[in-house]
DNA sequence: GTGGCTAATGCAACCGGTGTCAGAACAGGG
DNA sequence: CCCTGTTCTGACACCGGTTGCATTAGCCAC
């Protein structure tokens, strides 16, 4: 139905790799007739509608210009900032003509079809990747770039600078006079990457300052109930993630508790919606979409020949921090 | 470096054919020696780490079982349950054994490379589609559902229930005593889809009680102005989505505004961040999974070959709404 | 006009599967 | 044992680009 370069080669009457390179672009087209043909070829081409197949393309480059994104349910793709860094990659690979596929790789492994069987010239890991998953992407020596995720210093990654964020918050509070402040992980949140790394730039502020460290990792009521001890109770609450922020704020609201005057609290991630949380959130930020982009151009240097000793390439990249400062922190009572 | 049908063939001592129908189980295998024949074949195809070459597959079959997601950067409308949508697809997409592409149609024509190119078997198109890229795809005929537009009703497509659930939200406030109740468009919503019909629920409901429909289509401060004035402010307020109950609520914080006391706020969407507000917001939700679940449901049968006249397969499906009741709305003062 | 150099062209192989079709192998009945 | 009908196999064309290499054509100088 559509047309090939052999529709044009039979109308133009020249051989289809003619046409081929014509329509590449390869052509130096010094010589006055060859421009001509050049020209009439493109002319034919254009009347014909005519677009290159890009199922033959790929099989005879042998590479589809795709590339796998791959994620767990663990991984929340497109909640909170994570949307950022997928537009952030989608765009950065977009401006190389590369595009993106999502592939999840929670049940069977029918992910390693789609990228061992060549669907996809390379892969973008996000923030979890099972050690299955690792050895069989390592096998193949597809290349392949960690995001969120150091867990494999062979591979290039790119990561947050968790232990830099969690040691300025920390300080953050300290300074604001607070001495018992609490580290909180929800339990749905797996101790893989982030979490030492966060708890490690916490526990370091904690002790310069002779403070003792104070680690949950549990479900928002048990926090609570510590919240609420009279006693010792934490005075400022370092979360994880802005998802445990959100749920201990509620958790607050119900039980009549006032953000900032009983509690300080500060998030991570600063995603979209903290910024309008009663009180604003403060919060640990960073740019999600450096995340991706920064993925992308490792993944397209990779990709572009040099996957193996790197010419000075960088292999990882940690995305720097910033404390913003809202209306969920001040001095303890 | 990857083996081949050619490389079994010839440790086999076979054809390639016949490795090709063995191991893509079209052997009946009545006869014994077929049989012995076929596990040979399998367990060389095995110890040679086989793996068939997917791009080889796409140019032979003419389809490569992806699908790809159009979308534009307005289209992050469904802002917070994006998530859900794409997840609900790519689940449904794998168990036939489909993945999905990430396309985004802002800038240049080169989403056209991709889909008209034949990189996808069919495509998705999220929430808004410009005219030229409809244009385009009708021009090749390729299968294509609309998801949350039903701007062609030549095309399949899935859309929530907009009428019935701003309808339904109108309702409440109505019932419980509000008679000046506001409709709230954030000015940087494009006046496309849903916009009409959450609009039309609206003034259904208002109509029917007598009531004068209020309709801002504005920034947030411009809103504020118009609930702090004394006399006539509305005490109830339907927002367009989540988003800009997020960014009322936030004002009416800084307002010292009490809500539900001096206002009623309802929301759309259903965001998993809203449960948490302070007040819980009062939202209309929808099984944003089962968006995408039945978007996918939808192009797998337009691709398996179903695409012309379709025996009573359905063409539009409508994803019914359901009021949430949560603390941000309450008789008016 | 011719030789030589260079740039452009055409031929053909190649990528690795899928699918058709002719013919071979086989079982059963006469 | 032969014939028939059915099953299974192998040869080969095909999908539509890309690319190496031999050949041809163009240009200039002599």
């Amino acid at each position: 139905m559509a047309a090939t370069i052999y529709d044009i080669a039979r109308q133009a009457g020249v051989s289809s790799s003619t046409v081929a390179r014509v329509l590449r672009g390869d052509t130096k087209g010094d010589r006055k007739d060859s421009a001509e043909r050049a020209a009439r070829i493109r002319q034919i081409a254009q009347n014909l509608g005519y677009r290159p197949n890009l199922r033959a393309r790929a099989f005879s480059e042998q590479r589809t210009r795709g590339v796998g994104l791959l994620y767990t349910d663990d991984s929340w793709v497109f909640e909170g900032v994570n949307d950022k860094v997928i537009q952030g990659l989608v765009q950065q690979l977009r401006k190389h003509e590369y595009h993106l596929l999502l592939l999840p790789i929670d049940d069977g492994g029918e992910w390693e079809d789609v990228v061992l069987g060549g669907h996809v010239d390379g892969c973008v890991t996000f923030q979890f990747l099972p050690e299955a998953v690792r050895a069989g992407i390592r096998d193949t020596s597809l290349p392949c770039v960690l995001l969120g995720d150091n867990s494999d210093p062979e591979l290039p990654h790119i990561v947050v600078d968790d232990v830099g964020g969690a040691y300025t918050a920390t300080r953050h509070l300290i300074s604001l006079g607070h001495r018992r402040i609490g580290l909180y992980f929800h339990h749905t949140i797996k101790p893989h990457c982030s979490v030492p790394q966060r708890r490690e730039g916490y526990e370091n502020a904690m002790r310069e300052e002779g403070l003792q460290p104070q680690i949950w990792h549990c479900g928002e009521d048990e926090m609570m109930a510590a919240l609420i001890r009279k006693s010792d109770r934490p005075t400022g609450l370092i979360c994880y993630s802005d998802l445990e922020s959100t749920l201990i704020r509620h958790a607050t609201w119900q039980y009549g508790m006032n953000i900032p005057g009983d509690l300080s609290l500060i998030g991570f991630n600063d995603k979209f919606a903290t910024k309008y949380m009663t009180p604003p959130l403060t919060t640990v930020g960073f740019d999600a979409n450096q995340i991706g982009a920064d993925g992308a151009q490792m993944i397209i240097h990779s990709l572009n020949g040099n996957n193996s000793q790197d010419n000075g390439h960088r292999k990882a990249v940690t995305i720097k921090t910033q404390l913003i400062v809202r209306g969920s922190t001040a001095a303890p009572a």
